[in-house]
RNA sequence: GGCCCCAUCGUCUAAUGGUUAGGACAACGGGUUUUCAAUCCGUUAACCGGAGUUCGACUCUCCGUGGGGUCACCA
């Protein structure tokens, strides 16, 4: 096969959405056939028409699409029937399967299917990560191959498509492995060459057992609704089950096509580990730019803040370098604003004035609120003598630093930020006056000398 | 249960007979600092067990143990 052009495909079944499991199957179909310059195929295994849902078709081609993910060619197996039906009857013709009557054993059970005639042979197969691996198929019977003529199960119509397709790499998960023997078992009836085979390991949920509904998010499309980048998705699953040998982490797509290698997969099963993807997703964030992260602030931030009276998207766009310096997916932008901690930004805190001391503090007891309202005073005094325009986070910090450093920074600092944001955690107080503004700065500072007054 | 596959820090992994067993995430500690975040630095932490083979085994062989997969008129 040596010249032949390489051709992969993905074939999932429309029967649910794009399991993040499936995501890693077809990129890495998809990156070994981008690397030979052969063609990725998408082939939708549609051939049970119970379950199948054209629902669950969309979904998994709008998780192609957001994965960037592109195919060369779509088919579905539910338009293919007459090739099924010809080959079938050829293997008929030539005694390789048969016409079998049948007591069905469950309802929906026909009376009559198709079966193939097991040769009961070891049959051995170069799997290319898992290595030789020899089954006896003699257990498998007379499988069956299709119910009738026009309805062709799995591993018929598997094998069927695999050949016209010219697929020169079956590429899928190692749950497959146990049962490519008996694929191998209808390529030999007809006499066709065999593809090449690859195995990849399985991906396992934390408690080491088969990813499951139970486990959390599986459908693509939850990663993409919690504000994960598929750019993240991709890098991180390449990761599970293959490295490149060097100490690289981070790939773009078209770095994984460049240095993926059949070869370096792993055979032994991996653990899907969120924390590493959501280390990993932080830091395509980091990369991005001040449109998109404000585009992502807008699209992220709750009614809980845009129903507050002071809401603007004004302040969310400007808030949001600050947001981003402490999430790691979108959807973190949501669960800190319903925690409480964005609300400060657009409206006056609620905090009791005995906040406002610094833990540390060096102001004397019987005095202590005389001093801090001296302290803010003076805080406020050089904080007006700043002109509008100069109204930056370095500026402030400058015009008040000296300042601060001779009553105490943190019995200057703290207060500040505390009469600006009503939380023990928040910014900094240079940073929270330059986003809040000149005026707010101010009014806020006065209701915290008003609070220390009563 | 039969058959198949797998086995290095908690997790993803490097190592292709000779390394102080390396990196990343996480965890922990520290620097910076008014708090948080960010950032920088550092620490803890692994070869499943037992026999071989060999001058020498994480690396090779066998057995055991553990884990997973698969045994449909689903894919």
């Amino acid at each position: 096969m040596t010249d032949k052009k390489v051709v992969t495909r993905f074939a999932p079944s429309p029967t649910g959405h794009l399991h993040i499991g499936g995501v890693r199957s077809a990129l890495f179909n998809y990156l070994w056939a981008r690397k030979h310059g052969g063609e990725f195929l998408l082939r939708i295994e549609d051939t049970d028409k119970e379950r199948s849902k054209k629902e669950f078709e969309d979904s998994i081609l709008e998780s192609f699409k957001w994965l960037g993910l592109s195919y060369d060619a779509m088919y579905r197996q539910s338009e293919n029937t007459e090739v099924y039906k010809k080959y079938l009857e050829q293997l008929i013709a030539d005694d390789k399967a048969y016409i079998s009557k049948e007591e069905p054993k469950e309802p929906g059970d026909r009376d009559s299917v198709i079966r193939f005639r097991n040769p009961n042979k070891v049959v051995t197969f170069d799997d290319k990560i898992m290595g030789t691996i020899s089954i006896d198929t003699t257990d498998l019977g007379d499988f069956v191959i299709a119910k009738d003529f026009e309805t062709p199960v799995f591993h018929f119509a598997n094998v069927v498509d695999d050949f016209e397709m010219g697929i020169t790499l079956v590429m899928r998960g190692q749950e497959h492995a146990p049962n490519t023997p008996r694929q191998i078992l209808i390529w030999e009836a007809f006499g066709w060459e065999l593809p090449e085979y690859a195995h990849i390991p399985l991906i396992l949920a934390p408690d080491k057992t088969k990813l499951s509904k139970r486990h959390g998010a599986l459908d693509t499309r939850e990663y993409r609704n919690l504000g994960y980048l598929p750019e993240a998705i991709t890098n991180f699953m390449a990761l599970i089950g293959w490295n490149p040998g060097t100490e690289q982490e981070i790939f773009s797509l078209t770095e994984l096509i460049e240095q993926f290698d059949l070869a370096r997969v792993q055979k032994s099963a991996g653990v899907f580990n969120i924390e590493k993807l959501d280390w990993m997703n932080r830091e395509y964030i980091k990369l991005l730019g001040p449109d998109a992260t404000q585009s992502a602030m807008l699209m992220y931030i709750p009614n809980i803040i845009r129903n507050l009276t002071g809401y603007s998207n004004e302040m969310t766009a400007r808030i949001a370098p600050i947001i981003m310096e402490r999430i790691s997916k979108w959807s973190d932008i949501t669960t800190l604003a319903e925690a409480g901690e964005l609300t400060y930004y657009f409206e006056q805190p609620v905090y009791e004035k005995d906040a406002l001391f610094f833990a540390k503090t060096k102001l004397t007891t019987d005095t202590k609120y005389t001093e801090l309202i001296a302290i803010i005073e003076g805080l406020k005094m050089r904080l007006e003598a700043l002109e509008n325009t100069d109204w930056n986070t370095e500026s402030i910090k400058k015009s008040i630093w000296d300042y601060t450093e001779s009553v105490g920074r943190g019995d200057a600092l703290w207060p500040m930020r505390y009469a600006l944001s009503g939380k023990d955690k928040s910014p900094d107080p240079f940073i929270l006056s330059e986003v809040l503004g000149k005026e707010e700065t101010l009014k806020r500072l006065d209701i915290a000398i008003q609070k220390l007054q009563n």
